[in-house]
DNA sequence: CGCTGAGAGTTGGAAAAACAAACTCTTGCC
DNA sequence: GGCAAGAGTTTGTTTTTCCAACTCTCAGCG
């Protein structure tokens, strides 16, 4: 049952220990649009210009975010997603799509995607196998570690 | 144009202004999970006691986890999704498939979901409009705030 | 030539969070 | 009576954040 003081193996966790901290995934969006500049970034984000500056590196080291140059005299930098950056996307659209169904009423919403058939983008999540939106309910987690189980049904 | 020091109007900020911080998102892993008393989740997610606390007021207070007393002699709670928290599942699994994808090689996930189709259960982020599969370059985002734009080409 | 200005960060010190370990309080059970 | 579980608090220390000001490189202007 390994040292038993870890926390559960997980892969959410993972993730968020590499873009969870504050404004990492906010870069990402920037990024996602095409505002891959520092002063963009701190403008449209509204972090801190040295956070930014650590969490930009960090981006960078885990091989989510490239700097490039773009003008070399005098040198100025921007950063854009690399192809496992871009894949967060899909977290970005399911964390809007909560934020524009719960925190704010109706019509406001201050972003929408068009999506290439015409309609506007309403992300949902499906299963790939089936192709049927995913619903709690209709699905069971199975833990592959020993030692880790889930407890009760994943009820509200 | 609004006050130009203001970030981004943004719903993806929004929501991680609420569920952004660390370990808030594992709370809900776990309590998605069945996993809803606070030593499990102490254990589980390796979090502080006095910071799990605090997270867990926060939720509740947002609507997101409800406080249910199980056991009344000795006085014992647990925490459960209300609808708001269970629809941030989409979320979750959009980080796990990108954990597991990126921050793993092959077969070593540490938790495998089993949708009710029988398959195993990889998420995948659809247009609800036209069903298929959202990527990169096939959305285009409009900013519904004056003074809000997107520069480039939100290529990488 | 000297000045102003943009872009991309650094630096320094104060304020806020996080952390770990111990402590509290209620009740069940031996 | 004593120990143990569950659900938090408390305390004091260590990290992070945050803000404002500062640096450095060049470009363009008059």
């Amino acid at each position: 049952m390994a040292a038993s003081k870890d926390p559960r193996p997980c892969s959410i966790a993972d993730t968020l220990a590499l873009v969870g901290e504050k404004y990492s995934l906010l870069v990402m969006r920037e990024v996602c649009l095409g505002n891959g500049r520092f002063d963009q970034l701190v403008r449209n984000i509204g972090a801190p210009r040295d956070i930014l500056a650590t969490r930009l590196k960090r981006l960078v080291d885990a091989g989510i975010l490239t700097k490039r140059m773009y003008s070399e005299r005098p040198q100025r930098f921007e950063y854009r997603p690399t192809t496992a950056g871009l894949e967060l996307e899909p977290v970005l659209m399911t964390l809007m799509a909560w934020g524009d169904r719960h925190l704010r009423k109706d019509d406001d919403r201050p972003m929408v995607i068009e999506h290439h058939c015409g309609n506007e983008l309403v992300p949902v999540v499906t299963c790939s196998a089936c192709g049927e939106e995913v619903r709690h309910g209709e699905k069971t987690p199975h833990p592959r570690t020993p030692g880790w189980t889930v407890s009760g049904p994943t009820a509200a």
